[in-house]
DNA sequence: TACGTTTCCTATGATGCATAGGCAAATGAT
DNA sequence: ATCATTTGCCTATGCATCATAGGAAACGTA
């Protein structure tokens, strides 16, 4: 079911992920599809929670067994890969549950994404910077490879030269200096 | 009719910006919108270059007369802050236009984006990079600016402290001092 | 064998995109 | 001043989609 909504967004786009697109797929009629989930809303909430789940697991294996600025560019080219090989999951990925959030599709979301920011934490343990400085260093990574793979997918750097990926590992190289300088300034004098 | 659509993605998100929506808004009835617009993918086009020509305005203000470090923060604050007022708008700015663009929409929209693009650019100036590398500070200011932005209107912040605002100061120092050493690189021995 | 649960179905209503074709007021040239 | 053209809106219609209501068939279990 989920898995359907899966392949359809990555083939058709988030868009095309309705019920009745699931119906099709799974050779039934869309009323059946109402069964099973409550609805259009639902239905994507669920492929977001499994979505920033599948991607999680990849995270988690790239890092695994390493530390430091090669975690964290590890644990960044993971997300991109996956995104570039699930374009439509990694857009489910972004979708917002507004608010209070009671279904089982955004408490499931929510726990995944505590996921990420976990696994992310853990690679920047190495820099040993205090708790707060730790917090804005996941935040600005996230956002940087966010960002990136964003603008990456939607063609924004395709108006100019060179290709994208040599600025992703130059990017990276930046954010991993900034972050060396911050640590730097964290532990000093 | 473009503002219309503007102030409606504004108050209620862009998937309700709609040919029936600007109709209702603008007192008529939902056909005769197409005489203005080719349909809603049109509309949602329009509404693209729009957005993107008044956050370049805003930009363009911020950071005029000021230079280094202080025209990319000037300039990073103006896009943050301009979302934050425009939610709907900022999210017409990443509508893709997907491949070949002939309609006059797209080629706005495209304009508007060299227009951010060469306002980045000029900030960065100071640092002397090479023009590889001035290519990739770019890409990486715009990726960390837009994730930053729109983790933060998703409310991905919202779950763990402390506020957003203050890893914003932060993530832009980490960029900045990232793309400083990156210039005694790109200059040095 | 009879019951309840699950799963799918048809039928229906509502809403929104989009096109076709017509009416009326404003514009501009003769 | 008159008439044709343009402009802008209208009603009517077709079609796809979300969503609900209520019923029929298949399954396991007492």
């Amino acid at each position: 079911m989920v898995l359907a909504a899966a392949e359809i967004a990555d083939a058709e786009g988030l868009e095309a992920v309705t019920p009745s697109a699931v119906a099709h797929r799974l050779g039934v009629r869309p009323p059946s599809i109402y069964a099973h989930v409550d609805g259009a809303g639902d239905l994507r909430r669920r492929l977001l929670a499994r979505a920033l789940d599948e991607s999680a697991d990849r995270v988690a294996e790239a890092v695994a067994g390493r530390a430091g600025d090669e975690a964290v560019r590890a644990l960044a080219e993971a997300h991109r890969q996956w995104a570039h090989q699930h374009p439509g999951r990694y857009a489910a990925t972004r979708i917002v549950t507004s608010g209070a959030e009671d279904d089982e599709a955004s408490l499931l979301a929510l726990a995944a994404g505590r996921r990420h920011a976990d696994l992310l934490r853990a690679a920047l343990r190495a820099y040993g910077l205090d708790d707060a400085a730790e917090v804005h260093a996941v935040r600005s990574v996230g956002a940087f490879v966010h960002g990136f793979i964003a603008l990456e997918l939607a063609g924004s750097f395709e108006h100019s030269r060179p290709a994208a990926a040599s600025s992703w590992c130059v990017g990276l190289r930046i954010i991993l200096a900034g972050i060396a300088d911050l640590a730097r300034d964290s532990a000093g004098p």
